[in-house]
DNA sequence: AACAGACTTGACCAACCAGTCAAGATTGTT
DNA sequence: AACAATCTTGACTGGTTGGTCAAGTCTGTT
């Protein structure tokens, strides 16, 4: 049972906390910064949360679902590459609406994954690997143009969270105008030109390539 | 004038800072760590340089001129498509051979950018600004498939750098295999689709997307 | 050998850090 | 009003950090 002070102070904390841990990460981060952030003293954090790692964690365990979700979506049943095109639209849509959950994630990658080891090389894996086997089976059916649907999935997560992990840079670029105007018609265009499978109609699909026949086993 | 043991202990340093900065962040870096991995004491770091942050500063400004290099090489005289492929070619092979200065960059942008803002408001913005009317350019002349030019270099920047700087991430999904094979493959498959312009030969090329237009003044 | 300049470091400091604690303030309930 | 549970915090601790310094060692030159 949790109170309704419990509830506003630990969304405050959790507010300011991921305002400071994406901008500068883990180590950078202090615990004085997200108290005066969330508008509380320092030991005040620490009656809701046992350490700053633990802060930390709560973060992460927020954000993981959020982040397997749309991958989990792709239905296997649908158009190819209407699937795969709106699940980049969804991602695209993640780096606008949560640009700070994106650099919370890229931070812990660039520190090599310290507290996300077991999540990556478990659940995510596992869901990337059933999601390439589905790619490489609809490429095989000639429904998607030949592809690694590994790297294809990967090249989804850089396009997309780019946006957002290097917003910083994007703005200095181009000086004022909003970061992400035209990166929805300009992936659209992207996946489109890459995945749409050749004109040629009906009858014999081309071999996948053979980067994609550890998949094909599925 | 710089003596022998100079020379070999500011490489050693450096050499030792980009590991540990490149890894841990600049707050997150310690001198302690850096001093251990260079095989000097910490008070001989600081006989070197300055401070914490100059040391620093000097990774940088190695790192920035390298960073810029292939983009100037782009050839305003070449083939349009082969001069964006071989761009494309050699930012991946930076990312292979350079991955800790691609991490550096990205720990830098992810926090904001504080050190970098000059440079790419200045000479990276010129540079960019300049490389998108020669696309611009080239696009309007029907050799690329319509683009927005700036988005193009972006998508470049992101998908190369990207096997560095997630390259914890990509391991573990791997499990063991080299992270980046068949990236060379694969991103020559994307933009050979992306760039090829329409099949329709010689005439009317198709008036470029309205996001192009802001270029094409140059 | 002798000497100056270059190099090295143990011991230290002030600032900052995550986390503790005891004492007090606030809140909901009767 | 009274009381217990919840909430809040100033003052503190032990450890770490970037950086200093005086005293020393090493190196190249004569």
């Amino acid at each position: 049972m949790s109170t309704r002070i419990q509830r506003r102070n630990r969304g405050l904390i959790l507010e300011a906390a991921l305002d400071v841990f994406s901008s500068r990460g883990f180590r950078g981060a202090t615990l004085d910064e997200i108290a005066r952030a969330a508008g509380l003293s320092k030991p005040n954090l620490l009656y809701y949360f046992d350490s700053k790692e633990a802060i930390h964690r709560a973060l992460l365990d927020d954000l993981l679902e959020t982040w397997l979700e749309p991958l989990r979506t792709i239905d296997p049943q649908g158009d190819p590459q209407a699937e795969i095109m709106a699940y980049m639209r969804r991602k695209l849509q993640m780096a606008r609406d949560f640009p700070r959950e994106s650099r919370l994630f890229a931070n812990e990658i660039l520190q090599g994954a310290p507290r996300l080891g077991d999540f990556i090389a478990g659940e995510l894996r596992t869901l990337v690997e059933d999601r390439c086997q589905l790619i490489a089976r609809w490429v095989a059916q000639g429904r998607l143009a030949p592809i690694d649907p590994l790297h294809l999935v990967l090249s989804i997560w850089s396009l997309t969270q780019h946006y957002a992990d290097f917003d910083a840079q994007i703005r200095l670029i181009r000086g004022g105008t909003d970061p992400m105007a035209g990166a929805d018609s300009f992936l659209d265009t992207l996946y489109t030109r890459l995945l749409s499978p050749p004109a040629a109609v009906g009858g014999d699909p081309a071999a996948p390539p053979s980067s994609c026949a550890k998949y094909s086993g599925g």
